[in-house]
RNA sequence: GUGGCUAUAGCUCAGUUGGUUAGAGCACCAGAUUGUGGUUCUGGAAGUCGCCGGUUCGAGUCCGGUUAGCCACCCCA
């Protein structure tokens, strides 16, 4: 069995086969064509960045967690030589120049700011796989495929309503019907945090013990706060303002006032006016406390929570500053961008797939006495009716050739003697009633695609 | 990165206070009159018990380490 080599893929990595593609597909095939319908277009880039584009604009977590790749060659051998006599021994520039991506965001800020001539409202779609160097657990993977819409160009929450809404209608026609849109802004979250009298270098760490605040309770997030050095007083202060935030109306008194949250509550009832009149519209919902990591973002903030999975089928927001970070001039922009493993995952749990023909129609198996190219030339008759056919390649005995076909689980089994060979027609054997007749190959072609 | 659980045949799992050749179901292979599957019956093949070390007369079983997987955190899609 063991030959010492695991066949296992690494952790965190996955073969697919045929009943796992298939699934994919499906998925893959509403986000696409819901995405076209949205006026995106399509967008590929390359597997390997530039180590200078991806670091520094996910944050410290998201730089731990990039793949570096090892120089090849030659250069990895000076590197290592020329390593011994430094004093400080070698680093991690001296070693890799590259990475895999992280995300596909940052490709695209390189992208927009590469390509002068697209247009500008560059709407794009991207569905490729991304890295990470993370540890697995259940719905995470170190590689895995996001599905992201993005609009660059447009400061306008127009933008906004409209990647939520192209992912909003892509798990509605998938059959999601229960899921939330958490919807918060950067700028409201660093108003409130100020507020509290937090310094503005705690503020992300604030933030992300503020995001726990469902899981942890109140309590639990003010032993965070503690922990990481902010002051009980503040952490109530931050909490009370939070929970004034959840009262029905807050939003609006905050956006009437000219507090520093003012605009970010503007802007949120503005996407909530704009929402409300596509798919996104019960699905949208304001939560005061939804973070997110990345630290790119500048504006309205989106995760998409739906029940029995601890972490989102996707997430997304509005990074104005990011395509600045790859050229003079500033950009805005806004985006989001759907896990297809977690919507696989929660798809596949609660059996949402619809049945999805896979494999061949139809086994056609021959008697000993018949040639295989007698074999070969019936599947090419059959394949050109439009029919999917297997031949059964070994010369075998019959009774072994049906055993196959129904370890196929094939419908159909089409059965070649000399007889047939002889009238031109195939015996045509239903495999899950037994009932067996001799058919005309056009016959048969129609019969096994019913 | 933290904590817990698990590791025995291709898969799902038994395996007694440590005691002879480690079992079952499913799957696989071969038969049950003549080249027709599924059900049934008979037989067969298949495991260095994750890996390394220790305790012991003796280890799948106990102890330590290690690796991998699962679950919950952390973080994220």
């Amino acid at each position: 069995m063991s030959k010492g080599t695991s066949t296992k893929p690494p952790s965190g990595m996955r073969d697919f086969l045929a009943p796992d593609v298939v699934q994919r597909r499906h998925v893959l095939g509403v986000v696409q064509r819901v995405y076209e319908s949205f006026g995106f277009v399509p967008l590929e880039t390359p597997t390997i960045e530039n180590l200078g584009t991806l670091l520094g604009k996910y944050g410290p977590e998201g730089d731990q967690l990039l793949y570096r790749l090892l120089h090849r060659r030659d250069k990895l051998k000076r590197a290592i030589a020329g390593g011994a006599d430094q004093p400080g021994g070698l680093t991690e520039q001296d070693l890799a120049a590259e990475g895999l991506r992280y995300d596909l965001t940052v490709p695209l800020a390189r992208v927009v700011a590469n390509y002068k001539d697209l247009p500008a409202f560059y709407k794009r779609y991207q569905i490729q796989p991304v890295w990470r160097a993370d540890r697995p657990a259940r719905g995470r993977f170190r590689e895995f495929y996001q599905c992201d819409v993005d609009v660059t160009g447009t400061a306008s929450l127009v933008a906004d309503a409209e990647v939520c809404c192209a992912v909003a209608t892509v798990l509605r026609e998938l059959g999601f019907a229960d899921f939330k849109i958490l919807t918060n802004h950067r700028e409201l979250l660093r108003a409130l945090v100020a507020d509290a009298g937090i310094p503005a270098e705690q503020e992300s760490l604030a933030l992300i013990a503020l995001d726990k605040l469902d899981k942890l309770g109140g309590d639990g997030v003010k032993d965070e706060l503690g922990e990481k050095g902010i002051a009980a007083e503040r952490a109530d202060a931050l909490l009370s303002k939070l929970e004034q935030m959840r009262a029905p109306g807050a939003l609006e008194r905050l956006a009437e006032g000219d507090g520093p949250g003012a605009r970010g509550a503007a802007e949120l009832l503005e996407l909530f006016g704009y929402a409300a009149h596509g798919q996104a519209a019960e699905h949208a919902t304001f939560d005061p406390t939804l973070a997110r990591g990345l630290s790119y973002y500048t504006g309205p903030i989106f995760e998409i929570q739906v029940d029995g999975l601890a972490g989102s089928l996707g997430g997304g927001g509005r990074y104005d500053n990011l395509i600045g970070m790859f050229q003079k001039q500033q950009v805005p922009a806004v985006g989001f961008s759907l896990g297809l493993e977690r919507v696989l995952l929660v798809m596949e749990e609660r059996q949402m797939f619809p049945e999805l023909g896979i494999g061949p129609q139809v086994l056609l198996c021959r008697m000993g006495d018949v040639p295989a190219s007698a074999a070969i030339s019936v599947a090419s008759a059959l394949r050109a009716a439009g029919a999917r056919v297997e031949v059964y390649a070994d010369a075998a005995p019959m009774k072994k050739q049906l055993s196959y076909a129904n370890s196929l689980e094939v419908a159909f089994a089409a059965i070649l003697g000399p007889q047939e060979v002889a009238d031109g027609t195939v015996s045509l054997k239903d495999l899950r009633t037994g009932q067996q007749e001799s058919c005309m190959i056009s016959e048969a072609a129609r019969k096994v695609q019913d």
